[in-house]
This record gives C-alpha cells, sequence and structure tokens, in this order.
DNA sequence: CTTGGCACTCAGGAAGCGTGAGTGCCAGGG
DNA sequence: CCCTGGCACTCACGCTTCCTGAGTGCCAAG
C-alpha cells in the first residue's frame, strides 16, 4: 500500500517536522533529504499519506504535520532506537554509582533522564510486591509505640509506626522480631503477607494482641499501598515556549500520583521498551503528549516502571534510546545495592 | 508623609489590582471601594503615590499596578492575616492527621498549602540538627555490609549502606549497637556527631576497622546532608494564563533543591511569618514572584521552613493566614508521633 | 484641599493589503 | 504507468492604518 519512497517521505516529514517545529512542505524535503525526486513527485506522495491519515495540514496552503497515526508508524516501523554515546553512557553510570540509598538512586534518575531528553522523567519506585525481604527491625520507642521497619533487597526501606494495645517490654520485641526475621527472611513480600496471616498461632497468648497490632500494620500498609510513589521531574523543559498550550493540564496530570500509575500500568507491561503516542495516552490531559516508558529491575524481573513524557512531537529514536540505557543502568545499581 | 487616605488608596490598589489582575484607574476605585471623593482626588493621591514609588503605570493612559515596594508596604502595615475558615481549620487536622510517617506528612502538607492557596507549596524537611536520636539500628546483610538506620524523634528515618572492610559477625554488631545506642540514644544530633568522633577509643581493637567505617558514615552522611530534602508542589497553579512569561525560569529554581534551600535560608529565620517580595528575593528567576514563609517545629524548636510561592501579584493576607495555619498543624502533628 | 472640565496619550482591536510558501491539478515525457 | 514542470489558486502571517475608549495630568473655580 506504501511503497518505499512513500514511507520515506513519512520518515522525512517526522524528523522535519521534529527539529523545526514547522509545517513542513514538498519543496524542502527534497532540499534537506537527498530524495531523487521532484516536488511534485513528493506532493504526490504527501497526498497519499494524508489520505491514509498519517499527515496532515493545519491549514491549506501550509505544509504537513504528522498524525498521532503517523507519529505511530515512524516508530513502529521506520526509525530505530539511537544508542547513546559512550560518553553519556559512562557519565550516567559513574553518577548513578554515586547514589547511596533508594531514595537517592530514584532522584538520580529522573534528573538523569530529563537532562538526557530535556523534557519531563516519571519514576516509579520499585514495587515491593516483589522485593524480598532482607530484615525486619522492630524498635521500642515507647512502652507502647513500636516503629516497624522493612528492608527489602532494592533497598527500599519501609517505616511504620504501631500503638500498641498493651505495654511491652524489651524482651518482648525481641522475640516478635526474631520470630518475623526467622519466619519472613528472604521471602517475598507477597508471600510474607501470607506468612504474617498465620504466625499468630506462634505467638505466645500473653503478646498476641500486641503481636496483632503489629501484623495487621505489617499486612496492611505494606502489601496494600506498595507501588504507590511516583517522582517527576524536569517540567521546567515543558515550558518551551511551542507547548503552552495544554501546560496546565499536563501538570495536573503529573501532580496526580494516581493519574500518573494508570498511565505507567497502561503501558505495555513487558519489561521492554513502550511507547504511547498522543491520543492513545488515557488520561483527557496528556492527549497532547507521548510517553515512552521501560519497565527496569535487577536480574529478570521487573521492579518498577519509568518513562520519559514530552510532546507528541520529540525525538522518538534519542528518547527511547535514552530511557532504555538509563532503565538497564539503575537496573544494574539495584542490584548491587 | 502619606496620610490616611493615601494608605486606603493603596491598599484599594492591591486589592483590586490582586483580585482583577488588571491596572486599576481612578473611576474603577471609587466605585468598588466607597471613598467619598471624586475620582480627581484619588488622581492626585495616585500621583503622590508613584513619586514615592509605591505604584507605577504600565504605560502612559493605563490604570496603576503595585511596585514590590507598595506590595511591602500593603503586607506590612496595611493587611492584616486572614484567618482560615473553621471548616478550613478542621479539613486541616483531620487530613494531616491520617498521615502515617514522616514522608506521608510532608507529601499531605504540599498538598495542602497548594491547594489552599493554589499556589506552588514548598516544604523542607525536619532538620536533622536540631533533632534528636531515638535509636540506631545495624542491620548485617552480609558478611562485609551493613546497613545503618538512624531513626529520629520527629519520626524521620535516616538510611545508609555501609561497607566493611573486614567480615564481620552477628555478635560483633550487636556489640556495636549496644554501644552507640547506650552513647547516642536522646542526644541531639549535633551533638551525637561529636560523641561519635570520641567513640572509636571504647572499642575493643579487632573490631576498629569496622567500627571506623560505621562511624564515619554516621559522622559525614547525617551530619552534612541534614537540611538537603525539600519537596514542591502545585505547580500546575503556575499555569494560570497571566503568568505564562517567567514560567520556565521558576520551574527551574523549583528544582534546583540549592536554589530552594537558599531562598528559605533568607527568608527570616525567626519562625515567625515571613514575607519575600519580588526583587527582594535572592534568585534571579524568582524576581517576578513572591515568598511567604514560616517555620515549624516541635515544641518551641524550628525544625524546618514550609512557604507558598505565587506571583507578587498574590492574596497576601489570605496566603499568610493558611501557611500560618498549616506550619502550627504540621507542628502539633510531628510532634505527637 | 477638593472638584469638574478638558485636552492629551496610547494600548489594543479591527480592517485592509501584499507577499510567499505551499498546494492541487494537468498535460507532456521517459 | 510514474515522474516532472508549469500554472493557477489559497490563505496564514506580517505590515500598516485607523479608531476607540480608558485613563491620565493639569487647571481654574468652589
Amino acid at each position: 500500500m506504501l511503497d518505499e519512497r512513500k514511507l520515506a517521505v513519512l520518515r522525512a516529514v517526522v524528523e522535519d517536522y521534529v527539529s523545526t517545529n514547522e509545517p513542513v512542505g514538498s519543496k524542502s524535503l527534497v532540499d534537506r533529504h537527498n530524495l531523487d525526486v521532484s516536488p511534485a513527485t513528493i506532493r504526490n506522495d504527501m497526498a497519499v499519506l494524508e489520505e491514509q491519515g498519517y499527515i496532515t495540514q493545519p491549514h491549506t496552503s501550509a505544509g504537513r504535520v504528522p498524525t498521532d497515526k503517523g507519529y505511530r508508524l515512524f516508530v513502529d516501523r521506520l526509525s530505530h532506537m539511537k544508542p547513546l554515546s559512550s560518553a553519556e553512557r559512562r557519565a550516567i553510570q559513574t553518577y548513578l554509582a554515586q547514589a547511596y540509598g533508594l531514595d537517592d538512586v530514584v532522584m538520580r534518575t529522573v534528573r538523569l533522564l530529563a537532562q538526557l531528553t530535556r523534557q519531563v522523567a516519571v519514576v516509579q519506585y520499585p514495587s515491593l510486591t516483589r522485593s524480598v525481604v532482607r530484615h525486619i527491625e522492630l524498635v521500642r520507642l515507647a512502652p507502647e509505640k513500636l516503629l516497624v521497619v522493612v528492608i527489602t533487597d532494592t533497598g527500599r526501606v519501609e517505616q511504620r509506626m504501631v500503638d500498641l494495645p498493651d505495654r511491652c517490654e524489651d524482651d518482648d520485641v525481641a522475640h516478635l522480631r526474631a520470630l518475623l526475621n526467622a519466619s519472613l527472611d528472604g521471602r517475598r513480600l507477597t508471600e510474607a503477607v501470607k506468612i504474617v496471616a498465620g504466625l499468630i498461632e506462634s505467638v505466645p497468648p500473653a503478646g498476641r494482641a500486641n503481636a496483632a497490632a503489629v501484623f495487621s500494620v505489617i499486612m496492611a500498609n505494606l502489601a496494600e499501598r506498595n507501588e504507590e510513589r511516583i517522582v517527576f521531574g524536569g517540567t521546567a523543559n515543558l515550558a518551551a515556549p511551542d507547548f503552552s498550550q495544554g501546560l496546565r493540564d499536563v501538570l495536573e496530570a503529573l501532580e496526580e500520583q494516581v493519574v500518573l500509575m494508570r498511565v505507567l500500568g497502561d503501558a505495555t507491561d513487558e519489561s521492554l521498551l513502550s511507547v504511547m503516542i498522543g491520543r492513545e495516552n488515557p488520561v483527557e490531559g496528556l492527549r497532547t503528549t507521548s510517553l515512552v516508558s521501560s519497565g527496569y529491575g535487577s536480574g529478570g524481573e521487573t521492579l518498577a516502571k519509568l518513562a520519559v513524557l514530552g510532546p507528541t512531537r520529540m525525538d522518538y529514536p534519542g528518547t527511547m534510546g535514552a530511557v532504555s540505557a538509563v532503565a538497564r543502568y539503575v537496573g544494574e545499581i539495584l542490584m548491587e545495592s
């Protein structure tokens, strides 16, 4: 249906439009790319491409602009991820390697992505669901108050206060701690939650009320609110002069964790790179933007996702390269720590 | 120098300009406020106010707009903090009370401030410097790897990985833990850092290399990077149609932690409310904005600051009321937990 | 000191115009 | 059959021009 040259024309239109941000006409196309045909020929091709919905003209007698469908074809068949330069790779590695603690890793990742792509970066905290318990710590802050700290293999540390029904002594706490660690160490959180449920049996009756309080906190909070946190940055890049339209909607969507979750969730959940273009996006306010996302994680597992958000008119190959590289390095870092 | 009526005029100009975002003229002034004089009289007053630098006209034959100096006078002498309605107060309290953990308190505070004021909210994490150590936990993750967790009275939990020079056993860790807690519990972090420095003496020579590694982490990371974290939100409110100018600068400043720190630091460091208007701001990109900030903390102590950032043309009384109320409630919540 | 009157200024919108980039179509040529 | 050059056509954008009205400063009288 679309011969070689028409595809080349589409590719050229996308590339030119992305770099100039102006509708591209037949003449400038033949000039800038070495298509060995005349503008008139290109015009015919463009007419076909328009008929099929890949490009459109903002008004009669203006050049053409890619549609979402056009970008989609471009991404799927006409472009390849552009790998980062080795200098960039090294910079990423060293910058991430300096991080201490999960918070810092996530923060640095956001900055990195935002700077590399000059767009908005979105990073989800590693999911607790798939993490493995490394240690559980109970700290007695007061006779009736404990702090529960759960440390996972991805370096994530979750903490919750628990108000106890009864007073407790250090000894009680030590026993409970030992019990928890013996039972849960090395287990996935998903499993751990189930195990905890059955654990109350092994607690001497005297301490059951307190233990129950602790257990319920572990189960409820850790299991349920698990992949909630999302961090973003680079919003200054949204203030590019062309993009003022709809900026408010985009910022609103970004600040709404729930919305972001939904968007990331809709992105195909393989660990592969995924691109969501314009109106493909489920969220109203993001209909003028594209999202390039990827899972990341240590080993074979996808722990969470990260993404870059920008105008549909973005440099897809470059962005994809950056997202994919960063995702890989973050995974590596998490594995080490 | 400025008689009663001129001050009233200035107040009226500020109020009208804030609510309409348009230069205000003499006629509309007499209409909207019941000044019992003619427009001509007001014009004379305005001429004086302009001569003194309190208001200015964007161009000949336009109304007047307050200058930074005008806002300053307004804030200092012509307006009073507008207290929140009791419904709002209750809403704040219940919303904050639902928070668990420091992260959540901070996050909720940001949202609250942003929504109440319809502007950008900035909240600094409680300073570690003034916090008191509640507990130190060492977790042995591997023979040569420890996790150090420091829990402070404000609920802040700091964690760092430590790579040890030598292998260690659970017993060694237990000893070290006991030593640290015995020496540091209840101390301020500032003191604690000094105490740790002298503590190496009390460690048996065999374990000194490891202990030194742990101590240096505690000292270096906790003492130095103490008030670093700042969170903000409500950036969508910046996208108000009038404010597009300079938006990029503002977003950039917000994303630069260091810059934010500096701004908050320059705000007078009493626990009182402080207002920084337009060009008073030390940061270049924030010269078109005002910052209403307040310290917050539990007991008499200021642990950190929070603030609201908006266009100089903001509702100062309302913003001040919101900031001050939120600061108080956050302090209370922190004290409880 | 206040007031009404009056001449003046000037931003911003409406209207008109010209230009040029870009198009669609067509007829002729490889 | 596809490519090409030619040609008439369209229309956004930038320019100028004009007009209007809100708002001013000044002055002389109350």
